[in-house]
DNA sequence: AATATCTTCAACCGCATGTAC
DNA sequence: GGTACATGCGGTTGAAGATAT
């Protein structure tokens, strides 16, 4: 994380009061933090431009409000984001598009500006190295046949290891299957299949690790809000399945056309679009993972990017 | 070591919405 | 309903660090 620098630029904002031209921008000093943090916890948020007048800080009330929900909250959570969390960020994010304040209220003690700029910067990049409109029908293919499926896969070795699924939820008994995404439930009264996006629900509770404002498995179900584009693969898993798991070797997955997949690395990385499957091989017509019109074109070296190298679709057997 | 380029992310801006009067 | 102000949201910017040359 980086340290704030003292700044000793004052842009003066040009205007007629004088008061304002004395606010400050750029950095937050440690001074400035700390009279801040203190004014609320004796104090409470809001009333952010009181508080800025009488916390002796010349800044604006947006931006004392920002440094707070963005970086001096306590509960903000600091490092990487978790295989949990990138999945449900992809998931949300194909649910509601750019609401990063919604997307990051199920994810707790992640601010929306940290996801915002996740999805900007790791998300939209490999969009724009695969030549990809990151809003486009392939981008959101390309995400939800494979980054999904990897991120999913690897939460699922993570959880076999440190939380059995099983005990995600005292009512629902999760099967876990690594050889099946269409996830089955046993809640002793019916036995159903259901789609991921309620697996990923469960998952949202692991990513937020233990936190009481937890998100339940009604949360993907978007009860508040009208879902104007569900992708297609959350109501037919099968649409992901084959492809990942007809094989595995080492821990490592052997496609059923032959390709590899090692099973190493979870980040966003390591999809490859030139060994992506031929067109069909998902199975019928409903196939939704084959590439809109199929037709890539790379312009860029793909041994330089984060999606091929560490990861997975290196080679075929 | 110096410089250029790329990446990250904190902070800003404008706009929309909510609320009080 | 109109106005003023506070708050929240999403898009954008630019400084600083990381990496490549």
């Amino acid at each position: 994380m980086r340290t704030p620098v003292p700044s000793s630029v004052t842009k003066g904002i040009c205007n007629s009061r004088e008061e304002e031209s004395e606010l400050r921008r750029g950095p937050w000093t440690l001074e400035e933090d700390t009279l801040l943090t203190h004014y609320i916890a004796r104090h409470g948020e809001g009333r952010w431009n009181m508080l800025a007048k009488y916390a002796g800080l010349k800044r604006t009330g947006k931006s004392c409000r920002l440094r707070w929900l963005n970086y001096l909250k306590p509960d903000i959570k600091r490092g990487n984001l978790t295989p949990q969390e990138q999945l449900l960020i992809l998931e949300l994010h194909s649910k509601w598009g750019n609401r990063w304040s919604k997307i990051a209220q199920h994810l707790p003690g992640r601010t929306d500006n940290e996801i915002k700029n996740y999805w900007r910067t790791r998300v939209q990049r490999q969009a724009r190295q695969l030549n990809i409109e990151s809003n486009s029908k392939r981008f959101l293919d390309a995400v939800r046949c494979y980054w999904m499926p990897r991120l999913l896969q690897k939460v699922e070795q993570n959880c076999n290891s440190s939380y059995p699924l099983s005990t995600l939820d005292s009512q629902t008994h999760v099967i876990a299957s690594a050889s099946s995404t269409n996830f089955t439930v046993d809640n002793s009264s019916s036995s159903e299949s259901f789609p991921p996006q309620t697996k990923l629900a469960q998952y949202s509770n692991l990513a937020s690790e233990h936190s009481s404002s937890v998100t339940s498995p009604s949360v993907l179900s978007t009860d508040s809000m009208p879902i104007s584009r569900q992708p297609e693969f959350l109501e037919n898993p099968a649409i992901i399945s084959p492809p990942l798991l007809d094989n595995t070797v080492n821990n490592n997955l052997i496609l059923s056309d032959g390709y590899y997949v090692e099973n190493s690395g979870y980040h966003m990385d390591g999809f490859n679009p030139a060994s992506m499957p031929e067109i069909g091989t998902f199975g019928d017509s409903t196939s939704e993972c084959q590439m809109a019109e199929g037709n890539w074109v790379f312009d860029y070296d793909m041994t330089d990017t984060l999606w091929n190298m560490d990861d997975i679709w290196q080679f075929r057997l």
